[in-house]
DNA sequence: ACTTGGCACTCACGGCTCGAGAGTGCTAAC
DNA sequence: GTTAGCACTCTCGAGCCGTGAGTGCCAAGT
């Protein structure tokens, strides 16, 4: 009896702090909520709940503010999923759909994101590290020149020029193009290393250099390509919380710069989790301790490719941010597997 | 006589105004600079620049404040450019030097340029439209399915997957890459639409769909592959001016992330100029009406591919942040010349 | 025809006080 | 365990100076 109350004091408290971004105090909770107390009692309850740590008060005349804390317990136990409405499906649809390729789609969802959320947004590029090869080509640019073409099952194309000291043959060239397609296509990316590192034995000597050459470049790629690619949408919404809460928004600026600390962000994801939250100080990277960030996976069922998610005050709508993270997630799942 | 001096104290107000970000007044110009007059002497001459329009007061009793008409008298007469030392371009030329690809070149040049000048940097890819085919090349993906690659003389490279009703046959490819190879190869793109639409005659009559939907899909990329490609860097650099001065960050911030925006603004660079400034309310755009947009064209001496530049507060470094973009595009122009 | 010192005037800014209002914690009664 | 009452604490905004920077103007000097 006592318990439940409590929780839906905080839940609540955190609902109206949401909606106004104000300190909430115990007579405007009982007024806009009906928990069929006296503000009293209330402020029993919030006694209570400061003292473990989930609400704070500013100053001591003003309203209750939820910690991280609280925040994190209303996510756990008090917020139900709320579901899109079929137009905003619908709206998803329409506008996830008309994409043309990879890039278009990513441009798209970023954007998508930030509209949804009105926060900002972050999608990352299928990694190649879950990916498969799907083919491999080699166009001869000049005679000491020739292109690695790498074709990724998730749509992303990765292509590099290699420099040989000898000019290459067509046959030689032939030859290794059937080789190494046999070796790594429908193989993980993560495979390749050593799957190609001992092919250049079956060749005669004069032609082991090239060979040699392309192996190295082709690892080259597969590892040094690997700092994936990021796409951010939305920054400018960042604008509406610069000063309103006590929150500069250079840290979080920067944070977004860094490919490092947005991939760090994406990939923390739990994977048993359907969606991913970090509220405040459980992000790694002091920049966004006073952020929260909403992540989801997508690519198949089982094996995701990459993440994407906002990243957005803490005092956020955590239903409808958490609720719309994961539908674009799955609607970029499904058109990606269409391809 | 008369005349010079007051632009001397243009100039000067210019110069402690971009120092201080404080309006600058009468006593402390004649502290600061040697002008050899007293300020009441300056005064008139300040009441006058005010009069024509050069500066303003923010309020009575507050110094003057260049306007938008007086920095562009400053940027047109009154500064000379400041050349880089010799460690910075040093510096420069080491960490461009590095760069692998051309993804690498252009993310180290967005990064390096909002360092150099502590302001946003944008940068363009190189443009399709100003570019020419290098090669063109065809991939068979599946049996429905084949790809075109079209490598750019710029370090470019589009590829583009084309859906063919029909099965396509090995020799039928080979013909096409001969003659669409001979059509467009070191011709300029902005001339492959009339090269290539009369191509499919020269083949016989059950071929010639599948041709037709190749070659449309080429114009297809051509035309609208040349929405540019753009990348940006140093935003968190827009904090700093936020509050300071009268001067809310998101407009920027939304300009920044409209491409269309930020085309326009690279592209109306007047050509006969190495460096282009726009300052205050010469930006068309009006979410940019508080800043400057400083930028440069880079490439060929005579036919540049793209530009690049930087978005800052009107009150900025003019001299500095001029040859900063100046000698970045020089660098970033003979590393691709060197490709 | 300029330049300059003197002087009155204006106005933003910071510090100050003060009253109002919101919200709390405590206590005693239910 | 709940509630009404009450004293108490603070923030916030308004209003009120005094200060100082900076100006414009005028009359005298070169």
């Amino acid at each position: 009896m006592l318990e439940e109350r409590r929780l839906a004091v905080l839940k609540a408290i955190v609902q109206d702090y949401v909606a106004t971004h104000e300190p909430v105090g115990s007579k405007g909770l009982v007024d806009r909520h009906q928990l069929g107390v006296s503000p009293a009692t209330i402020r029993n309850d919030m006694a209570a709940l400061e003292e473990e740590g989930y609400i704070t008060a500013p100053h001591t005349s003003a309203g209750r503010v939820p910690t991280d804390r609280g925040y994190r317990l209303f996510v756990d136990q008090l917020s139900q999923v709320k579901p899109l409405s079929t137009a905003e499906r619908k709206g998803i649809d329409r506008f996830l759909g008309e994409a043309a390729d990879l890039d278009d789609v990513m441009s798209r969802t970023v954007r998508l994101l930030a509209q949804l959320t009105k926060q900002v947004a972050v999608v990352q590029y299928p990694s190649l590290s879950r990916s498969h090869v799907r083919r491999i080509e080699f166009i001869k640019v000049t005679d000491h020149k020739i292109m690695i073409i790498l074709i990724v099952d998730s749509g992303r194309v990765e292509q590099r020029v290699v420099d040989c000291s000898v000019p290459v043959q067509e046959e030689l060239l032939t030859d290794l193009r059937s080789r190494l397609s046999a070796a790594v296509t429908d193989q993980p990316f993560s495979s390749i290393p050593t799957r190609i590192e001992d092919l250049d034995e079956g060749f005669d000597p004069t032609s082991q250099p090239l060979v040699r050459a392309v192996i190295a470049s082709i690892l080259e790629t597969v590892t040094e390509k690997l700092d994936e690619r990021i796409v951010l949408g939305g920054t400018s919404n960042l604008a509406h919380y610069n000063d309103v809460f006590a929150m500069s928004i250079q840290p979080v600026l920067e944070a977004l710069e860094e490919q490092v600390v947005l991939l760090r962000l994406l990939g923390e994801a739990s994977p048993n989790q359907k969606v991913s939250v970090r509220i405040g100080h459980e992000n790694e990277y002091v920049g966004l301790n006073s952020t929260s960030v909403v992540t989801s996976q997508y690519g198949r069922e089982n094996s995701p490719v990459a993440s994407l998610g906002v990243v957005g005050p803490t005092h956020m709508d955590y239903p409808g941010t958490m609720s719309a993270v994961q539908a674009v997630a799955q609607y970029v799942s499904r058109i990606l597997s269409e391809n």
